[in-house]
DNA sequence: TTCCAGGCGTATC
DNA sequence: GATACGCATGGA
């Protein structure tokens, strides 16, 4: 579903300008548990890097916000889709709400009044997919600081040749843990062609994209929704990790349907595991 | 000291 | 298919 309202852009000297972009919340977007690289700075700043090119994002309000350090061209070419700037966020929360069973309606209004701002960023498949096999029996900061480590090889996300490298044993030592002997197969599978980025992106039968990211060692359900969601935009993917089985407990008598969802599923389970957090205090 | 974190592989039934 | 357990690490 795309936006009906169009945002705006202007090129100011360093910087661009986007305006009505309601709702876009950039902590929220930042600290929702589907990037790891980019930080608030002491200015009000979200510093970070994508796609091997570093930007600055500044909220100047709930319906604008700046991009430090990018060109009109530059925006239109990555940014704006890299922030999914073009759905229309407002009518997805309406269809989530109206998709939930009427017992648990009152919570999911909760957690969409809660996680409204957030998008879904549409990020490099092969940084998600490194990031989530990071992620698992691992916690957020931990997570951060293995990445951030991990960019320290080559003073950018690394490479799969570079993993190669680098070998299992140097993995290892740079506190990867046991996921080092899965970073460096899917490294090694992405290189071989046993799991191709394109084919993924062009399929549009779930299980069979899951399918393959799963030959994957250290890569199961959950990761593969993360990286499905996060890296390829599949919008469908539900990722059930600790905080959603305690959701789904608490809130949804211990089921819930996530196919009623559809496209919208996404969307909603980021709602949800935002709200939870926040509850929880992070 | 023990428990936990955006899980998964393996063994076992 | 379900369930139990180990796994590296570091913060609470």
């Amino acid at each position: 579903m795309t936006a009906h309202h169009k945002i705006t852009v202007t090129e100011h000297d360093g910087y661009l300008t986007i305006e009505n972009c309601e709702p876009f919340d950039a902590a929220k977007t930042f600290d929702c548990g589907q990037a790891f690289r980019f930080a608030l700075q002491a200015d009000g700043c979200f510093t970070g890097e994508a796609f091997g090119r570093a930007i600055s994002v500044r909220q100047s309000s709930p319906d604008s916000f700046d991009l430090i350090g990018v060109t009109a061209d530059d925006f239109h070419a990555l940014w704006r889709r890299y922030f999914d700037l073009d759905t229309d966020y407002t009518a997805a929360n309406a269809e989530i709400l109206a998709r939930t069973p009427e017992k648990s309606r009152e919570t999911m209004a909760r957690a969409i009044a809660c996680g409204t701002g957030i998008r879904l960023l549409r990020q490099d498949p092969w940084e998600t997919l490194v990031s989530f096999i990071v992620s698992q029996n691992n916690n957020i900061p931990r997570i951060r600081k293995i990445l951030q480590t991990l960019c320290e090889l080559e003073n950018a996300f690394p490479s799969p040749e570079t993993l190669i490298r680098v070998g299992v044993d140097g993995l290892y030592d740079l506190k990867t843990g046991f996921r080092a002997k899965y970073l460096y197969d899917a490294a090694a599978k992405v290189l071989s062609g046993e799991v191709n980025f394109e084919r993924i992106a062009a399929c549009s039968d779930y299980s069979e994209c899951a399918g393959e990211l799963e030959r994957i060692k250290g890569v199961g359900r959950k990761v593969s929704a993360c990286v499905l969601l996060f890296g390829f935009h599949k919008t469908e993917a539900f990722p059930v990790d600790v905080w959603m089985k305690k959701v789904i407990d608490r809130y949804f008598g211990g089921e819930l349907d996530v196919n009623a969802y559809g496209e919208y599923a996404g969307l909603a389970q980021q709602y949800l595991f935002y709200y939870e957090r926040w509850k929880m205090g992070r």
